[in-house]
DNA sequence: TTACTATTTGATTAATTAGGAAAATGGAGC
DNA sequence: GCTCCATTTTCCTAATTAATCAAATAGTAA
């Protein structure tokens, strides 16, 4: 592999680690009913503020989201729409284990 | 947030993270050519059978792969096809990112 | 059964990641 | 300037992940 095609797959793989943790992937289910503050994303979650920055950070980092400062608030948006449906693809693939897990959990 | 949409979060979360090292990345996109044996892929990946092995299974336990046993071989194939769908939007993205890092060494 | 091939598993170590608490930053308003 | 507010960063510890090598497993064929 060419070191291009190595910082390609590298980069691309830093998009799906982000996605890749409970609390991130809320936060951009989250945000899809719009733009939203810390503050707001912090309820939301229900975690530390420290913590629930960190992940913003990383999901900044990959492209997934942006920011911007309004007055004291600082308001995070998704600029990744195709990461939606790709998460609802995802979705129904789940749907289909958790239904699975229930089924050996009863018999 | 409820016990089950917890779980739903973690089993989502479970296959963006299984996509997110470069290797396994670079497995899906082979994979896409169709199926092939554990020593095909290590040959399109170049590194340790006993490393990809463990990551083989990673993609496995979270239902991106599937594997079937033929003969001496181990035969590993695609079974989320939408993942494809979604990686060739990062894709995009990142080719934007890749390009932006250039014009920033060239600035 | 023995030898051989393809793959997985276990043990070890190094590196990365996650979370909490406290300190630091950057604007807004007095 | 100082003070408040929202958020980020730092420091620390615990947990998870990745890579390598060696050993184990499972099927094939003599």
């Amino acid at each position: 592999m060419s070191p291009h095609e190595n910082e390609r797959l590298r980069l691309k793989a830093e998009v799906f680690k982000a996605m890749g943790h409970p609390l991130r992937l809320g936060v951009i289910e989250y945000l899809q009913t719009g733009e939203k503050c810390v503050c707001e994303i912090v309820e939301q979650v229900g975690t530390e503020i420290s913590n629930v920055s960190k992940h913003l950070s990383v999901l900044k980092k990959s492209g997934i989201v942006a920011d911007r400062r309004e007055g004291l608030k600082i308001m995070y948006r998704l600029t990744m729409p195709c990461a939606l449906d790709f998460a609802r693809c995802v979705e129904n693939v789940v749907i289909k284990r958790l239904e699975d897990q229930r089924a050996v959990m009863v018999a």
